[in-house]
DNA sequence: TCTGGGGTCCTAGGACCC
DNA sequence: TCTGGGGTCCTAGGACCC
């Protein structure tokens, strides 16, 4: 039986490390990085400030609540993503095979490495030295045989652990593991199996398959294998990934509003931020989706619709969703708006008919170079200054890839 | 004083066509 | 003025991840 060697690479407390190494003052203290507005959340907190409790998606006076010296900081994307992007690059010098999982996250198949660099705890020394001599972070790392563990073994040690777990001993791990320890079993799967008596991976290794199935469907199977450490899914390398699928704004607006007109102007915002990404990712999507939750928090709905041709045009965007939202009475102030373009085409190129139609697309692709230069939402569409509104600039999500997107073009 | 943002995958049910 | 079934596309919603 060949094994393949997986490492799994966690950044600590990415954002807030990140911050403290740049800022010496931050250094030893409890800090949370945080979003721009009022109404933001923790986005990462500091070691210090986790033995406190705070947490992320607290906010900020929650985390205050817990701990009176907690410095508050606002997060600097581009630092964030510079340094992600300077540390897969390290990666990149132990094997091709990296798959970025999140900002702060990736997976090394180091199978066809370990001849030249001796061993995969050799390599995983050598990543944890250089990125703390570059950037005086620290990270935990996982070996197994494969994702799944690689990724249970970075979380077993935190923070600047170095995990193995060695073929031999997976079903000893595995055996008494809780179930929600796994990366794919969230708060309601562990009720459901725990509710079936399964607490332990051990447990749901040995349930019969035709059970799992019969209430979960076609991850029943893939439920049994996970119970049993079992996971054949390969590092997939950049430029290797399936292609985005959708591309979506959405954003807490910094009070509740029900003017039709300042909702709108929003939503025109969103429209644009979307067909520009769209635009840049050089896609186009057919269905629109709307999303509104209200006041309260906890009532929200989505609707989207299909329409006859692919498009990554703000304005058809924007006059999409209006249309979604004109089919609805609100029934309360609204809270945070989205949008998004889903069913989306690859490599569109628009070679347009009309003379009008061709002076569109200069203008956007005028606007679109000058956002990119100068950031986002400097030039808009007219009627979007009227209100003149600063946008919050969020964190970004650890969705983010370092490369900012998955591969677009279908080979 | 509350509670962010960007994604993926899966299921169910209806419309419609052959 | 009936009957069934497969395939595809669509909307809606849930669960999960960071």
């Amino acid at each position: 039986m060949e094994y393949r060697t997986i490492l799994h690479i966690d950044m600590n407390a990415f954002f807030a490390s990140v911050e403290q190494s740049a800022k010496p003052e931050l250094r030893g203290k409890p800090i949370a990085v945080v979003g721009s507005g009022h109404r933001t959340v923790i986005t990462t907190s500091s070691y210090e400030a986790r033995a406190r409790g705070v947490k992320t998606g607290m906010a900020i006076w929650e985390g205050k609540r817990l701990c009176p010296e907690l410095e508050i900081v606002v997060g600097d994307n581009k630092k964030y993503q510079h340094t992600s992007t300077e540390i897969n690059k390290i990666f990149q010098d132990f094997t091709p095979e990296v798959e970025a999982f999140s900002i702060d996250e990736s997976w090394l198949d180091v199978t066809y490495s370990l001849k030249m660099f001796g061993s995969a705890e050799t390599i995983a020394y050598q990543i944890k030295a250089r990125i703390r001599h570059l950037f005086d972070i620290t990270c935990s790392i996982g070996i197994a045989p494969n994702k799944l563990l690689a990724k249970l073994a970075s979380d077993m040690q935190k923070p600047d652990g170095l995990t193995i777990i060695k073929p031999e001993d997976v079903a000893g791990v595995m055996e008494r593991l809780p179930i929600q320890d796994l990366c794919g079993i969230g708060k309601k799967m562990q009720r459901h199996l725990n509710l079936m008596s399964i607490y332990t991976c051990g447990e749901l290794g040995r349930c019969d398959e035709a059970r799992l199935t019969r209430k979960f469907g076609i991850i029943g199977r893939r439920l049994k294998q996970m119970g049993q450490g079992i996971d054949d899914s390969p590092v997939i390398p950049f430029g290797e990934e399936d292609e985005v699928k959708s591309v979506g704004h959405s954003s807490t607006l910094e009070r509740d509003i029900d003017d039709p007109v300042e909702i709108r102007r929003f939503l025109l915002q969103l429209s644009e931020m979307v067909g520009s990404r769209a635009r840049r990712y050089n896609v186009a999507g057919k269905t629109i989706s709307l999303y509104v939750r209200y006041a309260d928090f906890f009532s929200s709905w989505g609707k989207q619709t299909t329409i006859k041709r692919h498009t990554n045009q703000s304005d058809e965007i924007y006059r999409t969703a209006v249309g979604i939202l004109e089919t609805v009475d609100l029934e309360q102030p609204v809270r945070l708006l989205g949008i998004s373009l889903s069913n989306l085409q690859h490599e569109v190129e628009q070679l347009p008919l009309f003379e009008d139609d061709r002076k569109k697309l200069e203008a956007t692709k005028a606007m679109d170079s000058v956002n990119q230069k100068y950031g986002n939402m400097v030039v808009t569409l007219g009627s979007l200054l009227p209100g003149k509104e600063k946008r919050g600039s969020h964190v970004i999500p650890p969705s983010w890839r370092p490369d900012g997107i998955k591969k677009v073009d279908v080979k």
